[in-house]
RNA sequence: GCGCCCGUAGCUCAGUAGGAUAGAGCACCAGAUUCCUAAUCUGGGGGCCACAGGUUCGAAUCCUGUCGGGCGCACCA
């Protein structure tokens, strides 16, 4: 129980008091009363709407019905004393003892401190990347990439059952061309002059690897065979060569998906038929003709009878064709049957992660969801807006030729996985973003990856100093919560443990949010808190957390600092970064 | 033409379920170090929250419209 849910129990108590009182109407939605920090520390260390939220079914001004909760709220054996302010608010001080406490509680947890169970268990799948298989990862997946793995390990620690998913597109047009590709690619192995790769084929160097693997398993075979026959060897085993490249490039990210899905096989298995029947099923699909898009008209537009999907029964613009013209199925159609799939694993809330370009494609989806589920499973979609490439200022130009980055390999081996992942994460999914590669690995405060780290690291040189000031003296986590923390009266140190109380309710709201990138600022925040407190100690030597001579004092603040620590590893950790013990 | 996302300090962006006097970094100005790592910190100036209405005790936040920017608009994935 973290201190604000425990107010919140202390509050909802306070106001079924009042109901039974009959100062409260029985019938009032009592849910709208919340509990938060002020913003303005001198309003207190917890404030209420509750007055004001219910002052209408109470039939009593806002600052009459506070004073009457105001009464039953100081039953609290948590609040020291209650205020009632503005329009209405109340404004609570809590007892010293709550915020001690809170240390105790965190050094006990560790890095699982701010876990919740708001989740209880449900079923979440979170797909991403689901980059198709016809070449390394580019710098383009790396946003969404990182943004659906932290998302995941959010929602894990706030108590879902989650499911990290890729997708797989291997059975539509393009990976035919990369077969086409690999053939070519088989035939130069063989030792023929291919010459230049033909238009329309992918050129990628990538591919002769896969070539050599199909001489070494195939000798001159294939050269036998009709494209009907080769094809779908050579298509195999460039998936397959492709997606280990794939997963390697991943994996480098420090990210590892749970299930990946083939949509080649769901069509074998008729999971898309299934789809159909479903549909058909509830009478949403009809033979129609479509209107001609508006604006820019197709070249090679025709009308065309079509079976369509009653999309527009679920939000969607224009009912939406299943199968192409030469009678195979739209990736649409074989995505609902992806999403079905999740369905009747047992996922009920799913989340996709996608490229802000795919975003006119967000309602049919959601209409499908909803369609094939018969509404009974929701699907967000996070779109994840470019991320330009920056040194020192300028664009980086993105060209193979010019041997800059292109690959998120590249990018990884230049700053390092930790960087790419933190600084991903430090704006929201939907804002457009630069990456300064030169930025991104300065020291400074303007770098939240380098500033948050260096909190951490500060964490572990004043533990250090404090071992070498005291010898022999145990200064663990277990050791230091048993301290006396009633010496943590300073003002900096108060406002400190007033802010990593906030962590679980920070995971909380971004966990309920789909918004990882909460945690990023949250984490500068402490990050900035922490730094403030120590510089304090230059200007006078008692605020040190080292205080030489005066063991019980250096105990109490090295729980404090061990707090922080705490709570910035397990931020870290949700963000798959590694904490650091030391920078150089 | 239609749909989606966005518009907050000079710049890059937060803004916690609708809460109190709208925040941070950069840049600018003025300061702090014999010192637990100054790789840091303190203070200051800077705002019509694009604009206009509406909802209510209360709006940057919710609704409608306008303007401006990005993305997308059968049979590609």
């Amino acid at each position: 129980m973290s201190v604000f849910k425990e107010l919140l129990d202390d509050l909802s108590g306070a106001l079924s008091g009042l109901v039974a009182d009959g100062v409260l109407p029985a019938e009032a939605d009592l849910t709208r009363a919340g509990i938060e920090p002020p913003r303005d520390p001198s309003h207190g260390d917890a404030a209420t709407n509750a007055a004001m939220v219910l002052s209408k079914p109470a039939g009593m001004k806002p600052r009459d019905l506070a004073e009457k909760i105001a009464d039953k709220l100081l039953a609290s054996p948590r609040i020291a004393s209650v205020d009632i302010a503005g329009p209405g608010f109340i404004n609570l001080r809590l007892k010293d003892s709550v915020w001690q406490d809170e240390m105790r509680t965190i050094l006990k947890a560790g890095t699982a401190y701010g876990g919740t169970d708001i989740g209880k268990g449900q079923k979440v799948n979170v797909e991403y990347v689901s980059a198709n298989p016809t070449g390394p990862l580019h710098i383009g997946h790396a946003r969404g990439t990182v943004i659906g793995d932290a998302l995941a390990s959010l929602l894990a620690k706030a108590g879902f059952d989650v499911a990290r998913e890729y997708y797989i597109n291997d059975a539509g047009t393009q990976v035919d061309t990369l077969g086409r590709s690999s053939y070519l690619r088989y035939r130069e192995a063989l030792g023929e002059d291919i010459g230049e790769i033909p238009e329309g084929l992918y050129p990628g160097e990538y591919l002769k690897a896969v070539g050599e693997a199909l001489k070494q398993e195939h000798g001159d075979k294939l050269l036998a065979l009709s494209e009907e026959e080769w094809l779908p060897i050579t298509r195999k085993a460039a998936i397959d060569g492709m997606m280990d490249l794939i997963k390697a490039d991943l994996a480098a990210l420090g990210v590892h998906h749970d299930v990946f899905t083939s949509e080649r096989a769901l069509v074998e298995a008729g999971k898309v038929d299934e789809v159909l029947t479903v549909l058909e099923g509830r009478e949403l699909i009809y033979t129609g003709v479509l209107e001609p898009p508006k604006g820019k008209k197709p070249e090679d537009w025709e009308p065309r009878p079509q079976r369509l999907f009653k999309a527009t029964q679920y939000g969607d613009d224009v009912d939406r064709p299943l199968k192409k013209s030469d009678g195979s199925w739209t990736y649409f159609a074989s995505d609902i049957a992806n999403h079905l799939d999740k369905y009747q694993r047992g996922f009920t809330q799913q989340i996709d992660i996608w490229g802000a370009d795919h975003g006119g494609y967000v309602k049919r989806m959601k209409a499908a969801v909803k369609a094939v589920t018969a509404e009974k499973a929701d699907l967000d979609v996070k779109l994840c807006q470019i991320v330009r490439l920056m040194d020192k200022g300028e664009p980086v130009k993105m060209s193979k030729r010019s041997g800059s980055f292109v690959t998120l390999r590249d990018l990884v081996d230049a700053v390092g996985k930790d960087v790419v992942r933190f600084f991903l994460l430090t704006r929201k999914n939907d804002a457009q973003m630069d990456f300064d590669l030169t930025a991104v690995t300065e020291q400074s405060r303007d770098n939240p990856v380098f500033y948050v780290h260096y909190a951490h690291a500060r964490c572990h040189s004043v533990m250090k100093m404090a071992v070498e000031a005291f010898p022999g003296v145990d200064f663990s986590d277990q050791a230091v919560a048993g301290a006396d923390l009633s010496v943590l009266s300073e003002e900096g140190e108060l406002a400190l443990m007033r802010l990593l109380a906030e962590w679980p309710r920070t995971v909380e709201a971004a966990a309920l949010s789909h918004e990882p990138h909460r945690l990023a600022y949250y984490l500068y925040d402490l990050a900035a808190s922490f730094h403030a407190l120590w510089t304090k100690g230059r200007e006078d030597t008692l605020l040190r957390f080292v205080v030489p001579g005066d063991e019980s004092r250096t105990m109490a603040r090295m729980a404090l600092v061990g707090a922080v620590r705490t709570v910035i590893a397990s931020g870290l950790d949700v963000f798959g970064v590694e904490p650091r013990a030391e920078l150089h």
